[in-house]
DNA sequence: TTGAAAGCGCTACCAT
DNA sequence: ATGGTAGCGCTTTCAA
């Protein structure tokens, strides 16, 4: 491989120069920057990352953790993924995913420490997060993806499920339902302290009681199967449900077809809404789902940006940002039965 | 940070002799390895990944390219990713993700010609794929997950589709069935060259008229809605269906929904085989599925073998692999009506 | 069994 | 606007 130095002979001019020419930290003219590029063009170069990152003490990489729960890696996470990616890419950074269990931070941490990485985004981040704890104490620069139960004084960025599950709730009491379940994710899930089951449903029971309305919710295992039980529960424990909040992409499967098994349309005598959910489940079922879609892009650029001037050192203190879910109206919410709109 | 000059000093031996302590490349005294050892574990010593790779000109380092299709980031994918990273892991070498779409071949040449990986593992090969001739070209030591159309000369590892319909069909046709369906992956699939669509159906074809029987395959896009419909359209085709092999997922879970809508029994009337699947779909429905399991860890671990083997240039040229998925017996298949196992 | 020292290919500071 | 050069923290050859 051509190196630097290769570059400055052919181009006539000092290896700084070549140096300076490719990081703009110091101005070149123009003619000899042409000549540079010129013969970097003709040399195929391409600058030594070890060496690079050996004299400046940065590797320019942010490494994304993923310990791959059992949920599975959802589309949110892809456009999490892409988002996050191009924005490290726009700040000379690149982004690469490191598979590591929850239970393996210390690998995490050995490998900043060693140079492989100048931060770390943690994704999935449960209410109590051992990798939190080891990074910290040593020191490596990182930002969660969610967040701890006090992520007091941590970088973090997040979806706003207090906000989201106000804005389903006002939804479907704006069409005059009353009776609205809610689908959550799995009992496992909130026995491992994954945030979203417990935020979303705290967030849930608050929108109904402050309308003075009943909550009523399920925790369902992910799979199409289980949804179909939930809903059967549901319906037991009130059989006056005209809606139904769900948080479980699988299981959402399921519950539109136990529905209509049971003789019941969607939306006309039960509307369905899925929250923070990711692209393209809207037109997995029929009728297409109405929708509340998780921010993934927006949380990946946000994400790596706080990063970004964690490792930098620069900017005192990113705030935290909550981002709510989207509505996207699909086919799947309607009036309840008595209740056209406008006459509530 | 210490050094290792720093552990030297501590350790009272000279810088090069904690460097072969380290890498074993020498026999250090088990006196001095000792010292060496304490000292390391007193300061914290974490070696430098940088300055390690730029004086062995190696950065341990593996890349697995994963465009992210919009199929989704199966569980397959998760097996696979875990026992590659656990292989490369136990040959020394760290796995690492990178999320590129498959135009951006260019990019990734050029990450790994600076050096930030030896050695690259393509993931979602298609029969076509234009990352195949960049990385050539610029000689990167890749291995390919799945094939192109014409592989030879290039090291691979993928499922042999041939032997997996082979044995989905052997498996029905012994229950008594003949009149087997097929449901593939989408027709938009198909278009971009996806290996799998292409080869499965070329397999379930061949094992079909091996026998004297009618293939009858239909392309479906990727959502339960849609596997209603393929259903729909099998049966319009073949009234007297007895038997589908999906290798489909997401469609699979609206295929059963849809044949018990139409009050056929899974398996008493029509007996389900979903093939290529991943870990905990069986148990998505309701009855549980009989599945043949892609061998995703089988193929992340003989990946990364083969991917270390060309890296290193040791072995001369690894054979490619192909493994056929495992049948896991379910309760979705059954006798066909009118024949009793032993009949037939 | 151990030590000394020459790089690896850059960045960034010192010059001019 | 450009050049010279001292490291960055290792690996590995050469010597002892």
């Amino acid at each position: 491989m051509a190196t630097m130095q290769d570059v400055a002979r052919r181009a006539q001019v000092s290896l700084s120069t070549v140096s300076y020419a490719l990081s703009g930290t110091r101005p070149v003219s123009a003619a000899t920057k042409a000549r540079i590029e010129a013969a970097m063009a003709e040399l195929g170069f391409q600058p030594n990352v070890m060496a690079r990152g050996l004299a400046s003490k940065r590797s320019r990489t942010l490494a994304l953790i993923f310990p791959a729960m059992e949920l599975g890696i959802s589309g949110t996470v892809q456009e999490f993924v892409a988002s996050a990616a191009t924005t490290a890419r726009s700040h000379g950074y690149h982004l690469v995913l490191w598979p590591f269990p929850r239970d393996e931070a210390d690998e995490v941490r050995d490998l900043v420490v060693g140079g492989m990485a100048d931060g770390v985004l943690l994704m999935e981040v449960c209410l109590d997060d051992v990798r939190v704890d080891t990074l910290r104490a040593a020191g490596v620069p990182f930002t969660m993806i969610g967040r701890t139960e006090d992520p007091d004084g941590i970088s973090y960025v997040d979806i706003d499920f207090d906000r989201t599950t106000e804005e389903a709730v006002a939804h479907l009491t704006a069409l005059g339902h009353e009776h609205i379940g809610f689908l959550n994710h799995s009992e496992r899930s909130r026995e491992e302290g994954y945030a979203p089951t417990v935020r979303a449903e705290a967030g849930y029971r608050a929108a109904m009681r402050r309308r003075g309305l009943e909550p009523l919710a399920v925790l369902c295992d992910e799979r199409p199967a289980a949804g179909r039980d939930a809903i059967a529960h549901l319906l037991q424990a009130d059989p006056g449900l005209t809606a139904v909040v769900t948080m479980n992409e699988m299981a959402t499967f399921g519950a539109t077809v136990e529905l209509q098994a049971r003789g019941l349309r969607v939306p006309d005598d039960v509307s369905v809404l899925s929250i923070v959910t990711s692209p393209g489940v809207a037109a997995m079922t029929n009728p297409p789902l109405t929708t509340m879609h998780a921010p993934g892009a927006a949380l990946g650029r946000l994400g790596v940006e706080r990063l970004i001037a964690a490792v930098e050192g620069t900017s005192p203190t990113a705030d935290p940002v909550l981002l709510p879910c989207l509505l996207e109206e699909g086919e799947s919410t309607a009036p309840a039965a008595g209740h056209p709109p406008g006459t509530h």
